[in-house]
DNA sequence: TTCTGTTATAGTTTTTATCTATATAGAAGC
DNA sequence: GCTTCTATATAGATAAAAACTATAACAGAA
């Protein structure tokens, strides 16, 4: 059929124009390689070679398919070269989905100490909306995912990266800031600006309303996280947003008020999922490392990390 | 080592996304395709694929590698492809060398048919001093040559071609020709010109000096056809010419007279010579028959096609 | 749990690549 | 013209590998 070793043996032979030193040179008996070269113009249905006592030398036909040749195996060369590179799983591209109310705030922290740690990882970032990300991870569509807990689907591996507070914010002339802080109770009969039920967030914001008899307002849904800020500003009413958002985007503090509600368990919670079958989990569970313990020196003030559930 | 039939495994896996339908379409067993992935996937040092038991889909790793394997495998479909051009012998090019006397005035007249009967054939011509030829061909330098002999080298197969007459040209004003035909004896003591002796015609004209009693000019020597032609316009004296250079350049007889010498065996003969271990023998006789037909069809009137000597 | 479908492993057979030994045939030397 | 030298080809044997069959292992579905 014309295999690599055959195409090789034939440039050999070009070469040395020997069949004799070119079987030195390739550390091969002679006769395995007359054999081979005969096989080999058998298979392409070409003399390759006019072979006289002095000297062995290429036919017209020859001549021409040898640059053909040194094509293939140039082309071999560099598909190992690749290889041998690839052969560290830190040095390949990888496809991360990310949910849009996480992605935008926390990948600007944290892809820098990523590229400090793996300087020749590659990350192929996406958006969706999570439940795509986990049926996106399982299908293989993307190697791996941030996504907000719980999990849908039981057939990923979790890493559980980091608990994010979800903080109300007000518009400052609604004036319900006391000190920065209100009690749960307070939030009893409050009408609640949420995002449309695609996102992940709404049913969040929507089992913290049932909880604390908070109302979720299903008038006004915002179709992002910018657009429920800006309802805000407008006055349209309260609504809870993430805290990595808050620090990312709320950058004029005298328009919104940020308030942290005493006593209720106001979070999400997001972790990094994987195939189990995955050969680079090793890797993934590195990078899980590093989001932890960046988020951890850098971002202590604004989400906990959680290192020992998960993995 | 990666051998060729390996990296189509692995595309095929890639394609199919299962390792029992790539098996199938490879027609081998599925035991096969899995240790076969596996040699491949330990040589280049990757784990190429991430089995799960619903599918076999590529690691990221794997994915990155996949082009680079698409382009050996499709070089090398190029390289057959070639080749099967190839193995019609006559679709390749071979290295023609011609003498500078004769090529410039022969092939013009032959080429044409040449395409015209081995439409693929392609022919790499150049010229060179006859005895340069037959190194040439000797040493490989070229494939087949056209030239006058007798040769030198006795390892070379000759296909003798045809027998191109000597005439002797002279400027109008000289008188010489009666009715364009001279005798033999009255060449005695005449003073002709010639090559300088880097050139065959030099040492067949010296021939025939000696046989008719010629004197050669050695003050004057031609370092072409045409310089040697200008030189007798010139009124330097008279020189003996090749029939088919006289045919192609010698436009203006008002100029020139052409005088046939009877009696005299006044011609050189031309020979197609190649190795004798060619694989392609066949085509050059082939060729050799062309010219032949080609100037007993078109130019009897000016050589003598010689059919059964050689080859 | 059992059944089904997929991949991996074990053991065997077949194929192919390689080896050693030797034949063959030009080219060079005597 | 014969012998010798050197290069390639051929023959037969051996080793390597690629292929097969049978079966184990294992996840997901019924």
């Amino acid at each position: 059929m014309a295999t690599l070793k055959q195409i090789q043996y034939f440039q050999t032979v070009a070469e040395t124009q020997s069949i004799r030193r070119a079987a030195d040179r390739l550390a091969i008996a002679q006769p395995t390689l007359s054999t081979q070269l005969a096989a080999l113009e058998k298979s392409l249905g070409i003399t390759l070679f006019e072979r006289t006592r002095r000297l062995t030398q290429l036919t017209p036909a020859g001549r021409q398919l040898l640059p053909a040749v040194k094509q293939v195996i140039a082309q071999w060369h560099e598909m190992r070269e690749l290889a041998h590179t690839l052969s560290d799983t830190a040095a390949s591209t990888h496809r991360l989905g990310v949910p849009p109310t996480l992605g935008p705030y926390l990948l600007p922290n944290i892809v820098p100490s990523i590229h400090q740690q793996f300087d020749r990882l590659k990350l192929y970032v996406r958006e969706e909306p999570p439940s795509q990300l986990e049926t996106g991870v399982v299908e293989g569509r993307y190697d791996l995912a941030l996504v907000p807990l719980p999990l849908r689907s039981d057939n990923l591996t979790v890493d559980v990266l980091f608990r994010e507070p979800l903080m109300l914010v007000a518009a400052r002339e609604a004036g319900l800031a006391q000190n920065g802080v209100l009690r749960e109770q307070e939030l009893a009969g409050m009408s609640i600006l949420g995002l449309d039920e695609r996102h992940q967030l709404h049913r969040e914001v929507q089992q913290i309303c049932e909880r604390t008899g908070a109302v979720l307002n299903r008038d006004y849904e915002g179709t992002s996280l910018d657009t429920l800020r800006q309802m805000v500003v407008m006055g349209m009413g309260v609504a809870f947003l993430p805290a990595l958002y808050i620090r990312s985007e709320i950058h004029r503090p005298e328009e919104l008020d940020v308030i942290r509600i005493e006593g209720a368990r106001l979070y999400r919670e997001h972790a990094l999922v994987y195939r189990p079958g995955s050969p680079v989990r090793r890797l993934y569970q590195d990078l899980a490392n590093l989001v932890r313990e960046r988020m951890a020196n850098a971002f202590a003030d604004v989400v906990t990390p959680i290192f020992d559930r998960g993995g």
